[in-house]
DNA sequence: TAGTGACTTAAGGGATGCCTTAAATCGCTT
DNA sequence: AAGCGATTTAAGGCATCCCTTAAGTCACTA
């Protein structure tokens, strides 16, 4: 599977036969031809094949078609990562957990790209049992993750921001004027965000504590959205505590408070230790831990236009 | 930029070290060093050297050490979807703009799952003039975007729903009270999702019509998130109208009514030529326009739990 | 100052990649 | 049934890749 056979291939689905994709790449068609035999024996897939209708995929084909591009154009854009870094752009990767990339990161990384205005951030959310992985893979620069801090002879940690989760029902909810017990709570629908996904982490333990039964778990792709629909549906939804004061203020959710209805945990930013890690990095492991940058999160706001990409990508499986 | 000269370059940035990277692929250091050579010169960047501390990386070699990661992986994806696909895994591959990802997509996959259960479903953003290069390379079967159809001999449209852009304000604004005009709107401060990003489409034509400068913009990472943020903040936000009823019984949000407050759009299936396409797809394009279909998608749900997995990335630059 | 460890460069051989032309195969048309 | 257009296979030449061993460079240390 290599550049040139992707990229012969790609050729091919894009014009549909053979002969075009030569001519577009300025080879012969028997070297097109060539290129796909090779990735034929190692997919080990016919890919396509003549029919009266120009060429017909197999479905094998069309994912390859689909992957293709998409790898010629993560090696471009590399490609053009590189030069822009040894020119002095600078970058900044950070994985966070979905819960703080949806309350907490906003407000942080705006904050801080008022420091360094030359900075380019990227946030992606990822489970938090990847984080070692991330950095030492030097996928990202900083994870953020409710985890205790591992401190070992490459990692560098610190706790920076505490935060509880609470569980939270319309105004007009049943169980939102009485106190419910823990049977009432796990026959409610759970309106639930992305963090209900992983495995570990204050949401799933919450989840756990109750015993809530999946046919009871609602998930939508953002925390937002799930609290919203609590406020016409009915049903229940988590929420870090920090989140909850405007709500309560205007009297559009209630808090349920019966025993064990919150779960606290501590954000940790981790790094590789300083030796190995970027200087943009560790000045963000610095100014994490400020007092500025905590009201920062816990205030939390919205990006200005242009210099904002959000990328979203969903699957769906049995 | 082959692949043995990445995976000999993320081998290095695993291991710290030239030599453990050689024992790993069992090959002499020698061998990894030409490999380096070979990507220096490529992308004309040393990408490290050596220092007291073991190696140290230039940033653009921590962009590769990144890059060459996920390039692997997505390679080994590739591998791996190809053979499911030879298998008989059916997949269907949907590109969407990000309000009918956020507020109709999912009634619509989940009712769609229901009938062939054994589909995965991938549903990706992307702006709405990509649809036909992401249709033609094959990287989606199925593109939903609010355009005019395309009728070529190569595309297949169908228009399956209409829907309206209306601008909405928390129960207590002062505007949902007042008819307020142009220049009263153009100064609030707008709640927008993703969908702002864009350069064409209803939410565009409407932030043009009331020329609200690009400080009034605040944009969030959904359209979920600005709603809930103008219950508590004040200012203004755009909805879908099919997703104003639950708001406007409950009280939570007004409508604000004035010249132009409202825009209108047809969300727009669009697939290869049926010869060309999956048979998975073409059935998409037959059920979408189904009164059911319909039905799910105004009235939405969230998926359950184990099935569903989002991934977020955001990028924020100058 | 010589030694040591780690990385890089040089040289060479075997294998593979990539392209060409030429021939073969296949489906469709006249 | 022959012709035609398109794809595939075969054969061969040239370049490149990939690995090895050996020598060179450099920083640190004894």
């Amino acid at each position: 599977m290599t550049p040139t056979q992707l990229r012969a291939f790609a050729a091919i689905v894009r014009h549909g036969t053979v002969k075009a994709a030569a001519d577009e790449l300025g080879i012969s068609a028997a070297a097109i031809s060539s290129h796909t035999a090779a990735l034929r024996k190692e997919l080990n897939d016919p890919l396509y094949h003549p029919s009266s209708a120009g060429l017909a995929f197999t479905p094998g084909g069309l994912r390859l078609a689909a992957r293709a591009q998409e790898l010629l154009g993560l090696q471009e854009q590399t490609r053009q990562e590189v030069l822009a870094a040894s020119r002095g752009q600078r970058v900044l990767r950070l994985a966070t957990t979905s819960l703080f990339a949806e309350y907490a990161a906003a407000g942080l990384l705006e904050l801080f790209k008022k420091r360094a205005n030359d900075i380019e951030v990227e946030m992606s959310v990822h489970p938090s049992h990847r984080a070692a992985e991330l950095l030492s893979s030097r996928q990202a620069d900083i994870v953020i993750s409710p985890m205790s801090p591992i401190s070992t002879h490459s990692f560098r940690s610190s706790q920076f921001l505490k935060y509880e989760l609470v569980i939270v029902a319309s105004a007009n909810h049943p169980l939102a004027k009485s106190r419910g017990d823990a049977a009432t709570l796990r026959s409610q629908t759970w309106f639930l965000g992305p963090s209900a996904v992983e495995e570990r982490g204050a949401t799933a333990r919450l989840l756990k504590r109750f015993a809530v039964p999946e046919e009871n778990q609602r998930i939508f792709q953002s925390h937002a959205a799930a609290i919203s629909e609590i406020q016409t549906n009915g049903g229940i939804a988590i929420l870090p505590d920090f989140r909850t004061a405007s709500y309560l203020a205007n009297g559009s959710l209630k808090r349920i408070s019966a025993r064990g209805t919150t779960e606290s945990g501590v954000w940790t930013a981790t790094s590789l230790v300083s030796s190995q890690t970027t200087a943009v990095a560790a000045e963000l492991m610095r100014f994490i831990t400020t007092p500025r940058a905590t009201r920062a999160m816990l205030s939390g706001s919205g990006a200005n236009i242009r210099h904002f990409r959000p990328s979203v990508h969903v699957t769906l499986w049995n």
